[in-house]
DNA sequence: TACCTTATGTGACTTTGGTCACCTTTTAGC
DNA sequence: GCTAAAAGGTGACCAAAGTCACATAAGGTA
């Protein structure tokens, strides 16, 4: 059995009493940036609806996606970050229209001491996000790309509980560190062995 | 300024009378396999003296390393892989001759409800492996192999504080996920540069 | 010294994936 | 309907790295 993939922050009424008297809720639209390589921390997020994906650059541009922050879920590298007063070595984007909760990191410290509860919490999301990470190590070491490609749109399509995925070949390529040429190429090749039909802008899964 | 590299355990004298009482304590030989994959976890490592890498390994035998963990150091994963409950997700081998005290679990939450400072060595020790495990995702994504191969030799040789490396290439090559060939081929490039010089289980950096 | 074992060197070849160039298709907006 | 922008298709080519096969070399030891 796995461990749960859902990680809700069921927290006590106080606590989310105490979190909308700490934070300040932002809004952003698919696409926005909601925090920069390098940039200063000095607050976590905690995403209340939508969801953001997590993006690690290389100096020259290339990117490759890390991991999603869900609905109910915070993001680890931010707190951790912000409480050793580090720069950010990630970028996050929204990947839809989301609502994020910004609670400053001194009033994080503080809710740690305060709720048990809240600790619990993070050392979930630390464990599931070092595996998610982990993950990434094995399929960039060890996976070609056909197979990488394939499984992200089953784990996308899984996600959406749908047969049909949205996206352009670009993102693709984007996601999975590498070019749209590669992706189209091995996109055409499962569309002949049967594995997917292509649209524009659509890829149905079969 | 990067992040302290160094974090050490600066325990209060109870805390380590605590640890003392609670753990046992064990010696492993160079080579030793310390934690296999998939196997549960009921207690948490701190390294007392030597160093243990830890490797990620893929279904057909390939590996690589995802970092050391060194004097005074603890493993994260079996940190989190024992909270909850969950088997380990990484093999961890002795790097040279360590010296180890196992913690079980139920005490090490006890710790961290009675001792604030032990749960800030925790999270210092998070950071740190996550951003070394982003490192890992940047070099296999992005770096090719000749990169990869001078970094870590370097890297090697800081550590032990000398120019001269004795390993294999086999080791290398484990170590950097691929197979001999492929290291043998690069030194052998690398030395006609003027990097390296080779020997047999010894590597000069020049 | 003779004989293994382990480590390394190397040529030949293949596969994967990145690069370039240019074409075709689809769609939104006028 | 016309047109530009965005998305996708494709051939040609190249470099990196994995595979195979076999040749050497360096040390240890009976």
């Amino acid at each position: 059995m796995e461990i749960d993939n859902f990680i809700e922050f069921k927290s006590s009424p106080q606590i989310r009493e105490k979190l909308a008297e700490y934070g300040i809720s932002k809004s952003f639209k698919e696409g926005d940036i909601i925090l920069k390589e390098n940039s200063y921390i000095n607050s976590i997020p905690i995403v209340k609806s939508g969801s953001i994906r997590v993006m690690r650059t290389d100096e020259d541009g290339r990117e490759i996606l890390l991991y999603y922050i869900k609905s109910g879920e915070s993001c680890i590298m931010s707190f951790l970050g912000g409480i050793h007063n580090d720069t950010s070595k990630v970028k996050a984007i929204a990947e839809e229209e989301s609502e994020i909760l910004f609670i400053p990191i001194e009033k994080v410290s503080l809710l740690i001491k305060e709720y048990p509860e809240w600790l619990d919490y993070i050392f979930r999301l630390y464990h599931k996000r070092f595996e998610e990470l982990l993950e990434v190590v094995n399929a960039v070491a060890f996976k070609k790309m056909d197979e990488r490609l394939l499984n992200f749109i089953k784990k996308k399509c899984e996600l959406t509980m749908s047969h049909n995925l949205y996206v352009t070949h670009e993102q693709l390529a984007k996601e999975l560190g590498t070019v749209r040429v590669v992706v189209s190429r091995l996109l055409k090749q499962m569309e002949f062995e049967g594995h997917v039909k292509l649209g524009r802008n659509k890829i149905t899964l079969l």
